[in-house]
DNA sequence: TTAGTTTTTGAAAGGGTTTTCCTCGTCGAG
DNA sequence: CTCGACGAGGAAAACCCTTTCAAAAACTAA
């Protein structure tokens, strides 16, 4: 349990009997290195354990290697499968791109550290202007998750969340449904707020009632979809299908609506909004607006690195369209 | 949008006219500096929108203020609630101590870079113990979460999963249950054998039978209690209590108990592991073994910063008793 | 053998901080 | 007045690496 200092490039040079720049040239992998010191640094840093220090490579390099992930952490939203998608997306893509992920959890007020990472995405659940700005103002690329901010010189990638509102609800509506409540996210995220809007618009579209009762505030937890289940229940004239903003809480109106004898879809249809894999299971596969999480955050990270690279230009702006993903929660509405 | 380069403390010394010496007290609040210089720096700092190198400062000053959090990917893990609680306590925890948290989310099979920073936490859900051990090989001071390792040199914070198993089937037993069946994490990770191990000890103790078909193995994923419960109520001879690995599972578990017309606890009882807050909600409150996650992962970060920082010794080991909480979930098994 | 190429190598200049060690004043005590 | 102490500020070394540039070495062809 000796005091010893970690062990240097010069450490592994002199051992090595070779120069600081060829032991340099090895741990990079660049190729025009004889074999023969090839193999003496090898050793070398094999010997002594050597690592480089990531410190140093990044302030040498003049690059980061690292990039930011900023997230909300009030914990209904962080422990929805929307947030877990995105972070094991964006652990994914920094995996492969041996980049190391900085995560940070923000509650909103507190600064962000721009911490020496080349990029930084906000995975926007909730608003935090603020600190997107702030990292502008730093001169750091952004990519935000989800969240369209035209006015900003960031970049992002997302899915159209009115659209997949409308999706959502013209389903059900081309069904017969005409009793159509929504349990929504989080309304004062862009997400939350979109679908509700693109539920509001489809339903004046096609000319059937928007009912302030039947629209009702969650915050993707199954538990605020249950309360919102049972308020929508116990309405005298309960809706004959329900959108949720995400398949969990849909999935916990399911039950609600099973735990009071009523049936899904026969009296109630449900759809829901993910297309979380674990929705298939269950007493009735659900029926839900796919949009791929984990690729997005990939993307995210993929296209932030290049920019920080400098091999694209920002604004890099994606917006993608949710899909309708059919299974068996949703039928005709009942013959009153 | 000019492509000027970062302002660096230079640029700042210059400003000011100061020397960089000064320009770094000021940075970091050593009390020498006369009022007069100290605002001429802070003016100059905020003219140039000056933010020290992370990287830089680092490397001079030998010490990384970042710690690194290790973890599976595997989803049906990655989701569960023990997972983000422990995420969370982590980022909370580094918020206060202004650490940045870099969180690498591995596949097992790959090499961690261990990536300039000071301390790397496991949260040891699925074994990873070569990680760990070149962690320690390469010098870096560990920290793993509910799991013992008692053979190398690493600090640990965990609850006691042994007796967490013991106190959840003697509960059951006292009331009167000789059939009780148990639905287990991940048995390949420490947690999970050892919540099946006290069940298994427990029962012996009490002279209850094991059988073999009351065991049936999950993985903390809804889907998998799903799975498990199903397989535990279509036996010849059902078990009248289960235990569930985790809240998520338990709670899954009622839903296909209640699904079935059966009656949550006068038919059967269930008892969770976690104490997850939305398991209050739901038709009947869980009566579960309440792990302080977040709390352990605060003390995981805290425990390890003051390692690194020289300010106590390692190994710093540390187990919890989980406790259980009654609530409504659990009853006297219905009479024959 | 020689001149011309190409491949390998190393010295040294950064990269942006912190920190150690001085110096230069100023002030109070004697 | 002088000496010592103290407060404030600065020069330069150190941290550990990458990269540029030029030189040395090893070939190749004539």
């Amino acid at each position: 349990m000796s005091k010893r200092r970690k062990a240097s490039i010069e450490d592994v040079a002199r051992r090595a009997k070779v120069s600081i720049t060829t032991v340099s040239r090895v741990i990079n992998r660049v190729p025009t290195v004889s074999r023969k010191n090839q193999v003496k640094v090898e050793e070398a840093i094999a010997a002594l354990k050597y690592t480089p220090d990531v410190n140093a490579q990044r302030l040498a390099r003049g690059l980061s290697n690292a990039v930011g992930l900023v997230m909300p952490g009030y914990p209904g939203i962080f422990h929805s499968f929307y947030a877990i998608e995105l972070i094991r997306g964006v652990g994914h893509a920094c995996e492969t791109l041996r980049l190391d992920m900085v995560f940070h959890i923000t509650n909103g007020y507190n600064p962000l550290s721009t911490a020496g990472v080349g990029g930084i995405i906000f995975a926007d659940i909730i608003e935090n202007r603020s600190q997107i700005e702030a990292a502008v103002e730093a001169g750091v690329s952004c990519m935000v998750i989800n969240n369209i901010v035209d006015d900003l010189d960031v970049s992002y990638i997302g899915v159209d969340n009115i659209a997949g509102g409308r999706v959502a609800t013209d389903y059900l509506v081309s069904l017969g449904h005409t009793k159509v409540a929504i349990i929504t996210g989080n309304i004062r995220a862009q997400a939350g707020a979109q679908r509700l809007e693109g539920f509001k618009q489809t339903l004046k579209e096609k000319e059937v009632a928007v009912r302030p009762e039947y629209i009702v505030e969650g915050d993707y937890s199954r538990r605020s979809a249950r309360l919102a289940a049972e308020q929508l229940l116990e309405l005298p004239e309960p809706p004959t299908a329900i959108f949720a903003a995400s398949d969990d809480m849909a999935l916990e109106a399911m039950t609600v609506i099973m735990e009071r004898g009523l049936r899904v879809p026969d009296d109630i249809s449900v759809v829901g909004f993910d297309d979380n894999p674990s929705s298939i299971y269950g007493p009735v596969a659900l029926t839900t607006i796919r949009q791929p999480l984990f690729q997005m955050a990939e993307s995210a990270v993929r296209n932030l690195n290049a920019i920080v690279l400098g091999k694209k230009k920002p604004p890099i702006r994606n917006i993608l369209s949710p899909q309708l993903v059919v299974r068996e929660s949703c039928a005709r509405p009942p013959i009153q």
